[in-house]
DNA sequence: AAATTAATTTTGGTTGACCAAACAAACTGG
DNA sequence: CCAGTTTGTTTGGTCAACCAAAATTAATTT
């Protein structure tokens, strides 16, 4: 995935994969390599750029990830067909990958959570509905004990899941866990009652269809992550 | 990494990383291990689980890159401090991974990129205005040129980075590579020539701070990919 | 007995060798 | 001359042994 929330302070070592990698950039760059084109062996790149067959593996799986290249058994990695300069633009994204600061990380989410549900009130079946119904029950039942949040999240899982775009989820997927670890972390106030009533309050909008209320509701929903966002940047600064 | 557009056909051969992960998983889930615990050496697991060194590595390789564990050198791999539904749920989601349908991949561009460019409009600074600059007059000069796709993706990708919002960035760069590589492959008809009119257009919102009507450009620009899907959909159906 | 130091074990990181699938060239029979 | 087969090579995938750093334990000193 993506990447992950690292590197808080100074990580000095620079890992070898990202070096293999920035060697393949180069040798794009240079106009050696094109787009289409069967990169070289693991074993040559090995010799050649003065690593073991191990890190150039794992620069290859990293390039994978990313869908830079595509990796075929017993033949050899291609280079995928995009064009040049959006590959060297990809590779430079992964070289840098750095660490996403908090509010970047909830304005996405707010985003993609009220188009989402916003969906969902479009798309939901019956069954997703049941879904819903069940997470927001188990919500209410665990909201005294430790394992409230993760039942939060279970909730907010559901609605990317019925949002029916599986782009949504996985990007959603990605960024929530982080805000949440943040702000339990950081927070201090006590566990706000008037969660429940929201969460109550979408998923009626979901059952009657209401996509527009839908989005209202959520966005009130995480204001107050947004805010407490606001207030770290200036924090921050201060 | 995201995930990458991958599984068209199937692909029958279960990486045998994936079930490392999945008896991780049954691990986490039986409650032998929890969240914030030091999950056993990569020596133990190959041991335990059956398989190599190599593969439990990659495996954990897998789980770092979704943010899911830890691993510190000469220590061991440690299991980030969510809590058990959320781990499942990631744990399930890094597992299925399914390649993402076309109109999923426009439907979250669209969303990602209005926002972007409205974001633009209002945090843009000199130096960014110059950069988009550059990036259209490229555009225009190389347009009857195989290279047009390239510097239209490079103007997209100058917004994604003025919108200052580093994880829109990177979301973009794992939506729009996938869209164009398709859009391209399918289209039959000739390249518009409107587009460079809405590119102008789309600057000169900037430029201006008009971020609402930046906004609606981005939304026209887009709608024809997002007809194009439609369409693919209806097509696909029958 | 407590604190410090030294030896040992455990850990992830790295390396080189081996395996079977894929590929390509040479060979053979028509 | 060509189609089909064989054989040798190249490829990514796997494995077992080795390395240095970290963590642990034992020994030593105060």
């Amino acid at each position: 995935m993506a990447a992950k929330t690292k590197g808080k302070k100074g990580k000095n070592s620079i890992k070898p994969e990202d070096i293999v990698i920035s060697k393949i950039k180069e040798l794009i760059n240079s106009g050696i390599l094109k787009p289409g084109d069967k990169l070289p062996a693991e074993r040559k790149m090995a010799l050649d750029f003065g690593f073991g067959r191990t890190q150039i593996r794992e620069a290859l799986h990293k390039l994978e990830f990313y869908g830079i290249i595509k990796t075929l058994p017993q033949s050899g990695s291609v280079i995928n067909g995009l064009d040049i300069t959006t590959l060297d633009g990809l590779i430079s994204d992964v070289l840098n990958l750095q660490s996403y600061d908090f509010f970047s990380l909830v304005e996405t989410r707010v985003l993609l959570e009220v188009k989402a549900i916003q969906l969902c009130a479009e798309r939901r079946t019956e069954q997703d509905i049941k879904l819903l119904e069940k997470m927001h029950k188990n919500y209410v039942k665990y909201f005294d004990t430790p394992d409230r949040v993760s039942h939060d999240f279970a909730f907010h899982r559901a609605i990317a899941e019925v949002s029916h775009n599986p782009v949504f989820k996985a990007m959603l997927m990605i960024v929530i866990p982080d805000i949440m670890a943040i702000y339990q972390r950081d927070r201090i106030c006590a566990p706000n009652l008037a969660i429940t009533g929201e969460h109550q309050e979408m998923l009626e909008c979901i059952k009657s269809g209401d996509s527009k209320r839908a989005g209202e509701v959520m966005r009130l929903h995480l204001q107050g992550i947004l805010d407490f966002a606001k207030d770290k940047i200036k924090e921050e600064v201060k």
